[in-house]
DNA sequence: CGTGCTCTTGAGTGAAATCAACACATGTGG
DNA sequence: CCACATGTGTTGATTTCACTCAAGAGCACG
């Protein structure tokens, strides 16, 4: 028996339809865990043993062409679940996922996943409404990728990070994680260099201002000018 | 009550689970229907009224961008269900479907599927399986577009249709649907010219043969060297 | 027997990749 | 504390793939 906070579950949309006594049930079956920047929480193609709910932090879920590219799929924001191949019919991760910032975790053994979503019957319809909801992103980013330049593409991308991720300051609104030109280009399925180039001439007009690892976006609806 | 045979549904790997007497109430909920070649079954941002199995036939799901370029998503084989937007917290249908061949189904009333799924035990597995399935390929599918060219592609592309669709004739596997330039080019964010020339070029080295409408792929295996 | 579709092929163009070189920051170990 | 390696970012020059533009040929259907 853990001593964790029902607190931490709570507030989360996804447990807003099961009582205190669900959630603690829950909760006891938790097993916490911490990745630093940059540590895989697992990799494609393995055995799938655990499922996580992020708490704090950001995670990347990658993946690796047999050629050796990388290709970022997506990025998780705390209070999502992620690693839930198995209600998807799947035994083993089908991307790899790695901490893009200092995370913060609770993990499941995945047999109780099953188990979870027809014993709650609350949380399925969470559940597989995110899956829905990333199916939808997924779809949108093969639209994108089919029919958009590479300029719109970095665009959209930077917009949705920013609307996932971003944290005001007082000079625009930041991403919420360290992020390089290398990490944007497998996200846009580009060029580190193709994507430094957009970024200094947006720099030049005033649309962002970005440092080493950091991108603040002082003009959103510039970038939504260059988007479309 | 209709009168529809147990046999529609019992070779089908989906209802493999259910008895008899199950996939007898199942059937006498269903409504069988038709659609001629390129009709629309479903359009993207409707009211998602009905779900659907596809008896035979082929469809196709496709996506239009704002700018009015269309993307062709994925090819549904016959024995699959389509529609089943509200397993994943949709409303609304996600995208267009459209018949790529004659088509025969059976549909249901959206309402009944939340009900199926949970009467049915055998069959969540099945349906989210499939869903599973299709997340996989869209994956495929992003990492396809990101890292690869245009000719890999086009051949992935028919590749794939071969597997999913062919059927053996004397000269070697044939589409099993009418295809053209253009559909091959909105299944891969290209153009009808490129892909003109692409299958131009294979004729004439004699990985396929192909006429209006109609693609035989005769040497499969060159057509795997020119997709990696 | 014209009127659409579908398909082909050539020529020119352009967007973005590749090639190449360097600048700057960060962290490490001697 | 400096020397150095490493990771990150910039920018120019060159190249190439695939798109656009353009024209015409073949087929199918009313």
């Amino acid at each position: 028996m853990n001593n964790l906070d029902e607190s931490l579950l709570t507030p989360l949309a996804l447990f807003s339809k099961l009582d205190r006594a669900q959630i603690r049930t829950i909760l006891d079956l938790a097993t916490p865990c911490r990745f630093d920047l940059g540590a895989t929480v697992f990799e494609e193609g393995q055995e799938a043993e655990f499922f996580y709910l992020l708490l704090d932090g950001y995670v990347r879920v990658v993946r690796l062409t047999p050629e050796g590219d990388q290709v970022i799929a997506l990025h998780i924001p705390s209070g999502h679940l992620f690693g839930i191949a198995a209600a998807l019919g799947h035994t083993t991760y089908p991307a790899t996922s790695v901490a893009a910032a200092e995370c913060v975790c609770l993990s499941w053994p995945m047999k109780l996943l099953q188990e979870f979503l027809t014993t709650y019957e609350g949380l399925s319809t969470g559940v597989y409404g995110a899956v829905g909801q990333r199916v939808e992103d997924m779809n949108n980013r093969i639209l994108e990728l089919a029919t958009q330049q590479v300029e719109q593409r970095v665009a959209n991308a930077l917009l949705r990070l920013v609307q996932q991720t971003g944290h005001k300051t007082d000079e625009g609104i930041e991403i919420g994680f360290p992020i390089t030109r290398q990490d944007i280009s497998e996200m846009t399925g580009s060029t580190l260099h193709t994507v430094s180039r957009l970024l200094s001439a947006w720099e030049r007009e005033g649309t962002i201002k970005s440092t080493r690892k950091k991108i603040v976006v002082t003009d959103p609806h510039k970038l939504v000018r260059h988007s479309t």
